[in-house]
DNA sequence: GCCAACGTTGGC
DNA sequence: GCCAACGTTGGC
């Protein structure tokens, strides 16, 4: 979900990368379907928490390769988010009612893995946190940007992106395949990575994932690469 | 570069 | 509202 992209965060400058993005468009019924989901996700373990404490972790995906879109480079990597004054971008170009949804609900501090999609080692890079919650994201309304949206207004914005923070690096990269390996282990046995949004819901560029999954993938970071 | 998965569009 | 055509995502 693909896929999105970023550029620098903050307030002043838009850099010019865009995040990965997809597109799409339409409307109603996406905004219907991605709310289901979210709640069938989220409002879970909202209700556990009656709102309070509530905390939820995320996976979001970029390109860590460059690749032209509209002639322009879509390239943003974990490398590229270090590299942002505070180590902070916006999370732009973002364009499924899905995942949008996922990042309106992101709430300050919330953790998020940093996946690497569409290129030569997919997998987790590292950690981000969630900085600024949802708002516009501008570059709907930018004619030569990839995600530009010519049928979303100004007055009421379709797209939405949040800022992320660096926060590290993993101890080492998780591949895509290892992931895939537990995964397919764990539909079996019952175990953390049996409904993993990357496997269950293949095209979704921001995801939500369960404590469970998260503290699973944190501690494969202590064990040697299956 | 191929192509499966899957979201979106648009005719009817 | 159905569904075939189409476009995109993203692994391999």
């Amino acid at each position: 979900m693909p896929r999105v992209r970023k550029r620098p965060a903050g307030a002043a400058r838009p850099d010019k990368k865009g995040p990965k993005g997809k597109r799409t468009k339409t409307d109603n019924q996406g905004e219907a379907s991605a709310k289901v989901e979210n709640s069938s996700l989220q409002e879970t373990s909202a209700s556990k928490d009656c709102g309070k404490n509530l905390s939820s972790y995320w996976l979001m995906k970029s390109e860590p390769e460059s690749r032209l879109e509209k002639g322009i480079d879509v390239k943003f990597s974990i490398e590229d988010l270090k590299a942002q004054p505070k180590q902070t971008a916006c999370w732009d170009g973002v364009r499924n009612y899905q995942a949008r949804n996922f990042l309106r609900a992101m709430k300050l501090e919330e953790e998020a893995f940093f996946y690497h999609s569409n290129c030569r080692e997919p997998g987790i890079a590292g950690l981000m946190k969630i900085v600024k919650e949802a708002y516009p994201d501008h570059t709907q309304f930018e004619k030569n940007s990839p995600h530009y949206d010519p049928s979303s207004k100004e007055d009421n914005p379709k797209w939405s992106m949040v800022d992320v923070q660096f926060v590290r690096m993993m101890k080492r990269f998780i591949p895509l395949a290892e992931l895939k390996t537990y995964h397919q282990a764990h539909r079996a046995t019952g175990g953390p990575l049996k409904n993993m949004a990357l496997f269950t819901r293949q095209r979704l560029s921001v995801q939500p994932l369960t404590q469970e999954e998260f503290d699973f993938i944190l501690s494969l970071e202590e064990k040697e690469p299956s």
